[in-house]
Parts: structure tokens; C-alpha cells; sequence
RNA sequence: GCCCCCAUCGUCUAGUGGUCCAGGACGUCGCCCUUUCAAGGCGGUAGCACGGGUUCGAACCCCGUUGGGGGCACCA
């Protein structure tokens, strides 16, 4: 299996490709547009102005094995223009040029380089996760799950989940149930992983010891790694005498011990760590959102693969999974990106010792940083993942908003589903910036989403919150369901996220309403009082008991009879039914509430609007 | 200290040399609607960090400065 191997530098535009239109509800369509421009771009190629031309992101950079990637480019274009229906034909971009226009485009076109289109390649996109349990779920890493997701089903790949467990003193069983619980929650699923299997098991790495050994011998056996006896004292002692920083790391001193010095230092007791020797060249690659990153030759030491005691360490597992899962592409946060010279130098080795046969194409996403600009921090309890599930964010809702932590699907749209992200997901297309978690913003697209939802579905989704606030059984008996199936199209609009529903609606399953003091304060006072009085007599015989009656008597009774504004006439017997200022429409409210309710309330409103004025008193004597 | 990343309204972004006195969304302010609160509608506020270059033309390409962030483990 060559996960890399197949990547084209050329493809024409497939049936994957983007430029067609993907926006939805945007006029009227133009039918011909993706063929016209497909026919154009492909027969106008050697006619497009150059700079329209650019390479890929798609080639592999070996270090070593890849002159082009060793020239330099030292400028870069930013990104590419998306491709819009309504653009002219001439100014589409289409996929990469052929190799030998690449190479002669890079020379013409020094100045332009940068992030490159990604193409669609030959061989299926596989994209993984692999998060290691350790505690709550954060949401960068659900963002970046998202993405990674997004993109192999955009691009019709496979999505690999693994679970990075080599970390036994900070991982838990706990911690994996719920991270597989969060995802599924998401909606992401994967094709290969824990509870699924697949072809390139086990996915957990606490079950894939002897793997890494056998890595690890072959690197050593082909002269890629070496034992490395030093303690972090004696490389700072060296350093030091040398009269260098010792915060430049370990000095690759123990590269070309003889037997005889590693004999001698195993005599001393001392076991070695195992260290891949870094290549002299410099270590360059074509990120999928940043473009051309590069690190100098001779920056990055020689890093520990497998500890002394056998241990097989993090930055030496992950490709070598990654490689025997044939990933081809690596869309991580960009506190990995310092780490990717170091995995570029093992897959370069990995490759030569026939364990991996290429390297993947690498995406670094943007932070997500909380209050300030600092990255979003663990212990901050805003990157709980929970704690939005709690509050009642819909998953579509919630990945709505992910998705725009460094997405965008349009310039003039940001409320979108996940079939629609799917459609139009382009990591190429991902903003480097880091991005700001906004709750705000967050509740605001999950109303939307929360009012797109069909009555019953917004029923089904709000029972759960109902009945763990003990107001509803589960599921709800024959009259709630019949209460909250009327209302509920009233209280949807009213809903930003699904926990409000509680608050919202308890009045209506409860036999006394606790009332709001902050709202008692406001439409309860004592002048108040004439108003529930003559609500309750407008109410108390009533022939028609509907939302329309109760409007009509109402209406008669407070407005026409007491002269009072309908905000003054309203607001207290809002108060007094539900509780609060904010309740659904109020003459459903009653309705459904019943007459004895209705007036009981009304009475016990009555004592309290007199409360408010022995407190009113009181406080204007004191 | 060394290395790397980033730089458009308060926030998230659109923008890839002329169609931009910069578009959208959240927030905010005002108005309308209205039975409170929302929702909805309409309108306003607010931004290309700075300095050089390249070019007929720069938010956009290049260099530098400044600012912000991150990484420098026998953690992941």
C-alpha cells in the first residue's frame, strides 16, 4: 500500500473539484459555468497568464530526495483565489501545472510562492485523529477532529480515529469513553478506529508495543538511529564549556560512539536512549494552510525515540503509525508545527527502511485562544467541551460554529450544515490566524439552528433537559406531551440553546411558579395590584377558555377598563403566571395553564406585589 | 536566548494587483414591528499595524520594523 506514492502533480479538474459552484441559494445557477470553465482551463492552459499557474501543494517534500524542495523560494503568494462561478473564465485556477511547468514556473515566478491549491490526489485522502485521553475534551481538539473529518470526507477519503495511550500515568478509560462519546456527538464518524476496527489495527498505541520495537531496530540496524548515552547535565556541561546556550538542546555527541565506548558506559550502568540522527539539509515542507515552512539544517538536534527504558516516545509513535495507517494528510494544531522538521527527518527514514512510503502532506490549524490572545488554556473552563453539551448546544449547532474557527464556507454566510461543510471544505482554504472562541457568536448561530429545527424535533431535544430538571417525565406523560407539543413552536424562537427550554417552560409543568425577584421588582408593585385583580375577575368566569377568549376578556378588562398600556396591562400577569418577564406568548400561556392555576397564581401575585410595597416602604423610611 | 507562526472593524472572517472611499457575521447603538422578552425587518458605528520598495496602479507581491502567539523534555 503506497499512501503517497500516487500523488499527481497534475490532475485535470475531477469530479472533486471545487470549482464549481457550491454555494446554495445564491441566485439563480448558471448551468453551463463548470463546463465552459472546465473546457477552458484545460485547453487554455499554456494561454493563462503565468501567474495564474502555480505549483501545488500536493508533492512530497523528502528531505534529501527532493531537489525542488531544496530550492529556495524565499517569497510567497498568499492563497489562492477561490473559484467563483461568476469570475471570467480566464481567471479561474485549476489544478497544478505539469512538473516541468512547475519547475519553470518557479524560476519565472520567484516571487510567488506560497501556499499552494491542494489537488485532489490519485490515491484517497486518509486523514486521522489522534487525540490521547487524558481529561476533558477540549474544544480545539474537537475543531480539529472536525476538520479532519471534513476533509476526508470531502475529498471522499477515509477518516482513521487512534487513540495515542502511551501515557499511563495521565490516561484513563474514562477519559477515552468520553472522548469517543464527544465525537459521536459531533456527528463524526470514522472509518478505521476503536469500536470499528479496520485493516491497519490495533488503534490504540498502549496495544501496539512490539510495532515500535521493530521500527525502532530496523532504524538502528540502517544506521538512522543511535544509542545516545548522555544526561541532560553533561549536554549542558559541554554546551557551556563551549561557550554556547545551553538551551540549544542535546549536541549530538554520541553519533559516532565506537562499541567500546558504548560498552563502557553500559558497564557504568547507563541506558541509552535511542535518537534519530538528523539529516545536514534543511528540513522544508509545503503546508497545507501556511505554505512553504522551513527550518535551517542543523537547528533541529537529534531527538529521543525510544527512552532508556524502552519506552517508545510520542514525536517517534505518531508517524510511525501514521505511516503503517498510510495518512496522507496531517491537519494538527500549530503547536505541532515545530515538531514537523523532526517528523519529516524519521519519515524520511522510515521511508528508506521501507516502514512508510512517502510523507504526508501537513496542515497546521490556527490556535483557539480564549479571553486575550493566549491559547486557549485546558483549565480555562471555557474549553470544555461539556460544558457546551450541558448547556444544550445542538451538535450541528456547536460544529457550526468549530467550523468557523478558521473556516469560512462564504463571504456572506456563516450558518451552514454539516452536509454543506462537507460539500465545500477546503483545508487549503483555512486561515492561518489564530482564532477567538466567542461564546457570543457560538449561541448566536446555534439559535439558528435551534429555530431551524422541526417542531418535533426541537420537542424530542428539550424533553431531555425538561425531565433532568424534574419537570417532565421521560418520556413525558400523554398531558405533558400535549402541553409542550402546543407550545413548543411558541418557545423555539425563544430558545438559544436547549438548557433555556427549563426555564422557559417550567411554569407550565409545576404547581407554583417561583417568581423572579428581579421581575417581581419590576411589574410586581404595589400599583401593580389593581391589574391581577382584575385579570382574576376578567378570568375567573370565563366562558371561552381560549388563547382568543383570553385575549378578548383580557384586553377588555385591563386595557379598555383600566386605561392602561398594554405593557403596563401585560407585564404584571405575565409575571404572575410564569414567573418572568421572558415566557412564551401569554394568552397560550394561560390557556394551557388552565383557569384554576391561572388564578391561583394571580392571587399569590397579589400578596407579593403587596410584600413589594411593605419592602418599598420600609426601604424609603430607612 | 534560539527557532517558528501570525498581522483587515471590539471579535471571527471575505479579499490573492484595478470591479474595494474594503463585503458578511457576532457584538454594540438607533428605529420599526409588538403583549413583556426574544425573534424578525431596517439603518448606524467601527478595520487594511507601521515604514520602505516593486508597479501606471498595492489590503493584496517583496524587504524591514513593531506587535501578538507558540515551541525549544527520556509529556502527548
Amino acid at each position: 500500500m503506497d499512501p503517497c506514492q500516487g500523488l499527481r502533480l497534475v490532475l485535470p479538474p475531477g469530479p472533486l473539484d471545487r470549482d464549481r459552484p457550491a454555494r446554495r441559494g445564491q441566485g439563480p445557477g448558471r448551468p453551463g459555468d463548470h463546463l465552459h470553465r472546465r473546457r477552458r482551463a484545460e485547453a487554455g492552459r499554456a494561454h493563462q497568464p503565468a501567474a495564474l499557474r502555480r505549483p501545488h501543494a500536493g508533492q512530497l517534500h523528502l528531505p534529501g530526495h527532493d531537489a525542488a524542495a531544496r530550492r529556495r523560494r524565499p517569497h510567497r503568494h498568499p492563497r489562492r483565489r477561490r473559484a467563483d462561478p461568476a469570475r471570467p473564465a480566464g481567471r479561474v485556477r485549476h489544478r497544478g501545472p505539469r512538473l516541468a511547468d512547475q519547475l519553470g514556473e518557479r524560476r519565472r515566478h520567484r516571487l510567488h510562492r506560497g501556499r499552494r491549491p491542494m489537488t485532489t490526489p490519485a490515491s484517497p485522502v486518509r486523514t486521522r485523529f489522534c487525540p490521547s485521553p487524558t481529561g476533558m475534551v477540549h474544544v480545539g481538539l474537537l475543531r480539529t477532529a472536525l476538520f479532519n473529518w471534513a476533509h476526508a470526507r470531502h475529498t471522499g477519503g477515509a477518516f482513521v480515529f487512534r487513540i495515542e495511550d502511551t501515557d499511563a500515568a495521565r490516561d484513563s478509560e474514562e477519559s477515552y469513553r468520553h472522548l469517543l462519546d464527544c465525537l459521536r456527538w459531533l456527528g463524526l464518524d470514522w472509518d478505521e478506529g476503536p469500536e470499528v476496527g479496520g485493516p491497519h489495527g490495533p488503534y490504540r498505541q498502549s496495544e501496539r508495543a512490539e510495532v515500535y520495537r521493530d521500527v525502532a531496530a530496523k532504524l538502528v540496524e540502517a544506521g538512522h538511529a543511535y544509542e545516545s548515552f548522555s544526561t541532560n547535565e553533561e549536554v549542558e556541561a559541554r554546551r557551556l564549556a563551549a561557550g554556547q546556550d545551553p538551551k540549544l538542546g542535546y549536541d549530538n555527541a554520541d553519533r559516532f560512539l565506537t562499541d567500546a565506548q558504548k560498552a563502557a558506559f553500559r558497564a557504568e550502568g547507563r541506558d541509552p536512549v535511542l535518537r534519530l540522527r538528523m539529516p545536514d539539509e534543511d528540513l522544508v515542507w509545503t503546508d497545507l494552510v501556511r505554505g512553504e515552512v522551513r527550518f535551517a539544517a542543523g537547528s533541529v538536534p537529534d531527538f529521543v525515540l525510544v527512552r532508556g527504558n524502552g519506552a517508545p516516545l510520542y514525536p517517534f509513535v505518531n508517524p510511525v503509525d501514521d505511516a503503517l495507517m498510510g495518512i496522507t494528510d496531517v491537519l494538527r494544531g500549530e503547536d505541532l508545527l515545530p515538531s514537523t522538521p523532526r517528523q519529516l527527518a524519521l519519515y524520511a527514514a522510515l521511508t528508506d527502511v521501507g516502514v512508510a512510503s512517502g510523507t504526508p502532506r501537513f496542515g497546521h490549524l490556527p490556535y483557539v485562544t480564549g479571553e486575550g490572545s493566549k491559547k486557549l488554556s485546558k483549565r480555562d473552563p471555557q474549553s470544555n467541551v461539556d460544558v457546551y453539551r450541558e448547556r444544550g448546544f445542538l451538535p450541528e449547532g456547536f460544529a457550526n460554529y468549530l467550523a468557523l474557527l478558521g473556516w469560512s464556507i462564504a463571504e456572506d454566510r456563516d450558518v451552514f450544515s454539516m452536509a454543506e461543510m462537507v460539500e465545500a471544505f477546503d483545508v487549503t482554504r483555512v486561515s492561518a490566524n489564530p482564532a477567538r472562541f466567542d461564546v457570543k457568536k457560538a449561541e448566536a448561530i446555534n439559535a439558528t439552528h435551534v429555530r431551524e429545527l422541526p417542531v418535533e424535533e426541537f420537542v424530542a431535544r428539550v424533553v431531555p433537559f425538561l425531565a433532568g430538571a424534574g419537570l417532565v417525565a421521560d418520556p413525558p406523560s400523554p398531558e405533558q406531551d400535549r402541553v409542550l407539543r402546543t407550545i413548543a413552536p411558541l418557545a423555539q424562537e425563544r430558545t438559544v440553546v436547549l438548557s433555556d427550554a427549563v426555564g422557559l417552560l417550567g411554569f407550565l409543568f409545576t404547581e407554583e411558579v417561583a417568581i423572579d425577584p428581579a421581575a417581581a421588582a419590576k411589574n410586581l408593585r404595589p400599583e401593580d395590584g389593581e391589574v391581577l385583580d382584575a385579570a382574576a375577575g376578567a378570568l375567573r368566569d370565563l366562558a371561552d377558555w381560549s388563547a382568543a377568549g383570553i385575549e378578548q376578556a383580557l384586553k377588555s378588562a385591563l386595557v379598555d377598563g383600566l386605561g392602561r398600556k398594554p405593557r403596563q396591562a401585560f407585564g404584571p400577569v405575565r409575571v404572575a403566571v410564569s414567573g418572568r418577564t421572558v415566557s412564551p406568548p401569554l394568552y397560550e400561556s394561560i390557556e394551557l395553564l388552565g383557569r384554576e392555576r391561572t388564578l391561583a397564581r394571580l392571587a399569590a401575585a397579589r400578596d407579593t406585589a403587596r410584600d413589594t410595597s411593605r419592602d418599598t416602604s420600609r426601604g424609603t423610611a430607612g
